[in-house]
RNA sequence: GGGUCAGUAGCUCAGUUGGUUAGAGCGCGUGCCUUAUAAGCACGAGGUGGGAGGUUCAAUUCCUCCCUGACCCA
């Protein structure tokens, strides 16, 4: 006996009592070691922070993840999944700092660094519960027990290992430049950090005057265009295009110089009073427009360089050598002074007059006003540009001078691009070219950070009498035990941490006798999640072995957001150090927006909680419309709607499915372990078919799911489920389970039906892992998981595609014959004598004679003619085919069309026999058309590509009265279902009619007694009666029914 | 400003090596089937395939330009 079902099944309940299952029988230990270790299958998580609430968007790439381990482990791999958390960096201190309202770092300093660090240490994991909880409820397989930490001492010795291979490589290197730096972070940021948060901005736009002093040009201005009127404190020169052509220009009030090309800005009307080649301009003074130091080098002229463009502005550039990159180089050649009049933190300093103190960003809209009231400003335009941000804080952020350590990843870029090839990427584009263009466009990797909860960089220095710095790294523990003279005086035997502070107290001696001093820095935390592969394993110090064996990954997943960070911090030190890419392949997965588009945040308050939508709707559900309703790449427009709509359609007709199996199978003691197999060849016509199917749909499903397409593999298994099984197999063969005719045919259904459940619930695992080890355990009365059983490969004998071209063509013919009796008002329930369909030739002649029991069946109609050849009925008719006869006569296609539309009978009986037609001066081919037919006289005819079909609708008594048999046996069944009759009551039925119902019923009754489960018909005058009423074919119909007890 | 991707029915998505009737689901209307089904089927309404050009016998598909959105870069 299989257990039935509960009727108000709930997917979230089963799922928790799926949990406690697999807890309980440790199924996730089991699906990796009683896995061969030789056939193994390398996973890499990337680490999240669990700092942070997990949301809805961890779900979808946790479930890509999922999905494929769990898969891979069915094809038979052993895929160890070890955990990992970012434990490091910016994201951490931010929320320390906002817990303990400490807004900036000279407040860290005074709170203590190492109080703040031990702080960090203790928020690291505030959310580690509800990550365990999500990863948990989720079904997300992964071991959270042996999970690696990026703060560990461990962690951070392989990560100084990796940094010593680029250290002795060469490629570390100290440079001061122009950075983006964040003025909250007070710190630099990396590229890949930069590109995570540009925001659009409304931000001013000006045309300054400078006054130009002691020149022939004595009484004009140079008109000066910029987008950041905060630089202009900090102004100590301008430059022109060299190469480019200036004027010099009278307005109204003004006389100006600028680009030629550039005079579109000027609104009013001008005259030009002179031209002058760029080069002539250089070295002409200004004065400045502000006056807040005291130079020490010579300042305030026109300096030149190719970088100004025409593009925009005027042609003329204000510079300002600490906040930007062409400006900083023009600073070096000219020798300017540097002036910051913004601090690191954003504040202009106290010197900076009526700024003294205010933010940049936010003292633009004063020097705009002070400006206007010295008369310096010309005009002032608002607009909207995107602009980096900091990624964490969301402010602006500042291009300032700073010296910070680099990773001269631009010295193997070929490398890595050549690396990338060899990657699989899903999809194919974002490898080509999202990633391609970063790595082409690569620039040095930014990795110091000047802050406090990080990997140190282990690099100390020391400064010789010229005050140039020398430095040393430390690759190891070890090493620095060895080298450092004073390690026993920080750290004992129970107490060693590599971070801030205690690190920077260890002093070195250099070989020619100096002390070392550790450098301020810690490290990018990115560079600590890229060191995962060898750094989760301690390797080099440990796991030597292992981990060469699983480098590198055959397989990782993470959102788009992900490509210039992990992607690239994985690709970048993998290439490097081990001269290979770190993933083989990869799946990348979109963001999820909510119902109108925008972006989830708490802010908006249309974030989507991961626990509420798996408590309402089962965490199957969730998975499955993540990456079978779009697909995985692209942006997810969240709405709860969906969840319930793959519900309705394919997990309740997969669950009803299964019910309808178990409850026939009770009916009739089928039990699948216990029953001899019957061979798929002695089985009928219709079970071959489904097998056939199902075989057709394990070969594409393991093809796609094999090239990590889920999506499609996931949509292939829902159409099977729908169409071919429940809505066609299980439909047509109703009766063979309710009543089989013979045992032997009964049993044969059975089994195929179990086979397709099975199989169903097999490829579904992977996918929905909570509902199908439910359905599976009890189907196959099994106490074993089904996550530990392995996929069995298609059958390539059982797929047979004649077959399935035959159902295919009773599944059109079925549609095309309900499309007649619709147009005609024919219920199906009224049988119809005769249907006539023409063939062309003997295949499809023999395609239909195949299926005509099931068409007749299905339609409800008697009989089937096939026509053939020359029928008188038939006419035959055809329509070119473009792709034959487009190259073969161009232009002359339109006049070819109309001869093959207006070909004759005989015209085509001749095609036909001879293969070819001369018409005109065109050969006409066989290939060059399509015959089909039409029209056939005194039926009613329906057509649907080369298909078509013509119905008998003429009625005569007979079939009338079979048509009010049939309805008056629907009207007891839908009585007997709508008053809760069980399948098996027997009743009796009294039957009150007027016209000549009860008579064609008695004449019938034989026939259908055993259908609606009646023993006795009466026929009754009684008005006294409690009849249910109802009509058939408008004629009153009144029955009573007594249960029989 | 530049790059990548996308734009197909009210919504969510298919498809098209260029071929003459562009499909499904949801939603809407009508009818039908069914004692496994909250499912299914048929019919109907709903599409200038983002817009404009070009190449071609033929463009939703290829090319150019433009518009909109997402992501990225400066």
């Amino acid at each position: 006996m299989y257990k039935s079902f509960s009727e108000n099944i709930s997917l979230p309940d089963i799922e928790i009592e799926i949990l406690t299952f697999w807890e309980n029988n440790k199924v996730f230990e089991k699906s990796v070691t009683t896995k061969s270790d030789s056939k193994y299958y390398t996973f890499y998580e990337g680490p999240p922070t669990a700092n942070g609430l997990p949301g809805i968007h961890h779900v979808i790439s946790r479930t890509v993840k999922d999905i494929i381990c769990r898969y891979k482990t069915m094809q038979g791999y052993q895929v160890h999944r070890k955990a990992g958390w970012d434990t490091h960096g910016l994201p951490v201190e931010v929320e320390v700092e906002k817990k303990l309202g400490l807004k900036s770092k000279d407040e860290i300093y005074k709170f203590g660094p190492v109080e703040f660090n031990n702080a960090c240490k203790e928020s690291i994991f505030t959310y580690l519960e509800q990550w365990e909880e999500l990863t948990r409820r989720m079904g997300y397989w992964i071991n959270l027990k042996d999970a690696y930490v990026t703060f560990h001492n461990e962690y951070i010795e392989s990560v100084w290992w990796a940094l010593k291979k680029f250290f002795d490589g060469g490629l570390i290197y100290k440079g001061f430049k122009i950075q983006p730096f964040c003025p909250i972070c007070e710190s630099p940021l990396s590229s890949h950090e930069v590109a995570q948060g540009y925001i659009e901005l409304k931000d001013p736009s000006v045309y300054i005057k400078f006054k130009i002093k002691n020149s022939e040009f004595k009484d004009a201005d140079f008109l000066v265009w910029t987008t950041t009127p905060w630089t202009l404190p900090s102004n100590v020169a301008l430059c022109i295009n060299p190469k480019q052509k200036y004027v010099l220009i009278e307005t109204r009030d003004n006389k100006f110089i600028l680009a030629e090309p550039r005079l579109s800005v000027i609104k009013e009307e001008f005259k030009i009073l002179k031209e002058i080649q760029g080069t002539d301009l250089e070295n002409i003074e200004y004065e400045p427009l502000f006056n807040f130091f005291e130079l020490e080098k010579k300042a305030y002229y026109v300096t030149s360089g190719d970088f100004v463009t025409m593009e925009d502005g005027t042609g003329i550039v204000h510079i300002a050598p600490a906040f930007g990159e062409d400006d900083y180089n023009i600073g070096l050649k000219y020798d300017l002074p540097l002036l910051q009049a913004v601090k690191r933190s954003g504040l202009f300093r106290h010197n900076c007059g009526p700024y003294a103190d205010i933010n940049f960003k936010l003292a633009d809209p004063q020097i705009i006003n002070d400006l206007k009231s010295s008369g310096r400003l010309y005009k002032k335009e608002m607009f909207t540009h995107s602009y980096p941000h900091c990624w964490r804080h969301k402010v602006p952020l500042m291009y300032y001078a700073t010296d910070s350590w680099f990773i001269k990843t631009t010295a193997y870029k070929d490398k890595m691009m050549k690396l990338n090839d060899e990657i699989n990427w899903n999809p194919k584009e974002f490898g080509t070219g999202r990633f391609g263009n970063w790595l082409e466009e690569n620039k040095d990797w930014a990795i110091s950070r000047n802050r406090f909860w990080g990997t140190p960089l282990p690099i100390w220095f020391y400064k010789d009498e010229n005050d140039n710095e020398h430095y040393e790294i430390i690759g190891s523990i070890d090493e620095l035990k060895k080298k450092a003279t004073n390690f026993n005086d920080i750290y004992s035997k129970d107490f060693l941490d590599l971070h801030k502070p205690y690190i920077d107290r260890i002093e070195l001696k250099s070989e020619d006798g100096h002390e070392m001093q550790r450098v301020p820095e810690v490290i990018d935390c990115w560079f600590d999640s890229g060191s995962m592969p060898f750094a989760q394993f301690h390797y080099p110090f440990e796991n030597r072995k292992y981990f060469e064996e699983n480098y590198p990954a055959d397989f990782i997943a993470e959102g788009v957001d992900q490509t210039r960070g992990w992607f690239y911090s994985l690709h970048a030190i993998g290439s490097f150090i081990f001269g290979k890419p770190a993933y083989k392949n990869l799946i990348v997965n979109g963001h999820i927006l909510d119902k109108v588009g925008k972006k989830m945040s708490k802010s908006l308050g249309n974030a989507v909680n991961p626990f509420e939508m798996m408590e309402k709707h089962g965490a199957d559900i969730l998975r499955w419309y993540l990456v079978a309703g779009s697909p995985i790449w692209k942006s997810k427009l969240f709405n709860e709607d969906d969840l319930i709509e793959i519900k309705n359609k394919f997990f309740d007709t997969l669950i009803n499915t299964y019910k309808f199996f178990i409850m026939y199978a009770n009916q009739n003691e089928f039990d699948y372990g216990k029953e001899k197999q019957i061979p798929v060849s002695e089985r009928r016509e219709i079970d071959r078919w489904i097998i056939s199917k199902l075989n057709s749909l394990k070969k594409e499903f393991f093809e796609l799911m094999d090239s990590y397409e889920i999506t499609k593999a996931c949509r292939l298994l829902s159409d099977f489920t729908i169409d071919e099984l429940s809505n066609w197999y299980v439909r047509r063969n109703r009766r063979r389970f309710r009543n089989p005719e013979e045992k032997s045919d009964g049993i044969a259904a059975f089994q195929t039906l179990f086979e397709c459940l099975h199989e169903i619930f097999m490829m579904l695992a992977p996918v929905s892992p909570f509902l199908t080890e439910k359905l599976y355990l009890e189907i196959c009365n099994s106490l074993e998981s089904i996550h530990l059983a392995e996929f069995s490969s298609f059958d390539s004998k059982l797929i047979d595609s004649t077959l399935e071209e035959q159902m295919d063509m009773a599944q059109k013919v079925v549609n095309l014959v309900r499309a007649v009796r619709v147009k005609n008002n024919l219920k199906v329930r009224q049988p119809l004598k005769q249907l006539l369909i023409p063939v062309l030739n003997d295949t499809e002649k023999h395609n239909l004679q195949k299926v005509e029991n099931i068409i007749l069946e299905e339609i409800n109609v008697k009989n089937l003619y096939i026509i053939e050849g020359d029928s008188e009925i038939i006419k035959k008719k055809t329509k070119p085919n473009f792709k034959s006869i487009g190259p073969k006569y161009g232009k002359d296609v339109k006049k070819v069309q109309q001869l093959i539309n207006s070909l004759s009978h005989d015209d085509i009986t001749g095609l036909e026999n001879n293969g070819t037609v001369l018409k005109e001066t065109f050969g006409i081919t066989r290939e060059d058309v399509e015959i089909y037919t039409e029209n056939i006289e005194g039926w009613i005819v329906e057509s649907y590509n080369n298909l078509t079909i013509a119905l008998d609708t003429k009625l005569d008594d007979e079939l009338i009265e079979e048509g009010v048999v049939r309805e008056f046996v629907n009207r007891i069944q839908n009585y007997r279902k709508s008053n809760g009759y069980n399948v098996n009551d027997r009743i009796n039925v009294t039957l009150k009619t007027d016209s000549g119902i009860f008579d064609a019923v008695r004449k019938n009754f034989n026939v259908i007694k055993n259908e609606i489960n009646c023993e006795k018909l009466i026929e009754s005058k009684d008005n006294g009666i409690n009849y249910f009423e109802t009509d058939i074919n408008e004629m009153s119909c009144k029955f009573f029914i007594e249960k029989i007890t």
